[in-house]
DNA sequence: TAAATGTTTCTGTATTATTCGAAATAATAG
DNA sequence: CTATTATTTCGAATAATACAGAAACATTTA
């Protein structure tokens, strides 16, 4: 994790609807939500849904995984842990915290 | 700390001249540094890096802090780690981590 | 194959962000 | 007051992002 792969993790999460979407996978677990569902939830167009996935997707924040017709959205914990530990080892640059 | 202001922080934090920025504040610790001893360190124009600032400090990451000549840039520790405890919440909703 | 459902891509428009030179403002020193 | 240094605001060009309707594509069911 450096600072631009961080920075672009970011600014991906840095969106309200990117970001309420991302909680919502969260909140979901390890077994995701399929898109369909996501766009029941936030009530957004499918096409704008779909952005901000493919937004999400290409700051390494969430996968898809295709079964049938249902593609299902993963969140990747990985990622945000890293992004926290990144932040973690900034905040605690000089001082105990 | 709720959606809409934690992803104001990310989005300001998610541009990688800005997260060098902060990144440099907050190595530098509580005292901070003056605008340009940070203007030295990144090698942007005065004008660039103004606009910068103002956009951390509209998120409440950087505050200011004139004495005479100089302005001193001084990082928000409390709204990084009110950040971090956010992101954490959220990657802790289902399981242990 | 045809119909139904789920999802994406295309396309265009509107809005916002980024950048930086130049001019302006602020504070101090001489 | 003038000169110098520090910093910001203005202005304008360019680039990126957000949005959503419509069309296209993919998968399953009948």
């Amino acid at each position: 994790m450096n600072t631009e792969i961080a920075a672009k993790a970011l600014k991906e999460l840095g969106h309200p609807t990117r970001l309420t979407l991302f909680r919502c996978l969260v909140k979901a677990g390890h077994k995701g939500l399929p898109v369909g569902h996501l766009q029941e939830s936030l009530q957004i167009p499918n096409s704008t849904l779909s952005h901000h996935l493919s937004s999400l997707m290409s700051a390494g924040l969430v996968k898809q995984h295709r079964e049938g017709r249902v593609l299902h959205c993963i969140p990747q914990f990985d990622c945000l842990e890293g992004l926290i530990q990144f932040l973690q080892e900034e905040c605690c640059a000089e001082e105990s915290c």
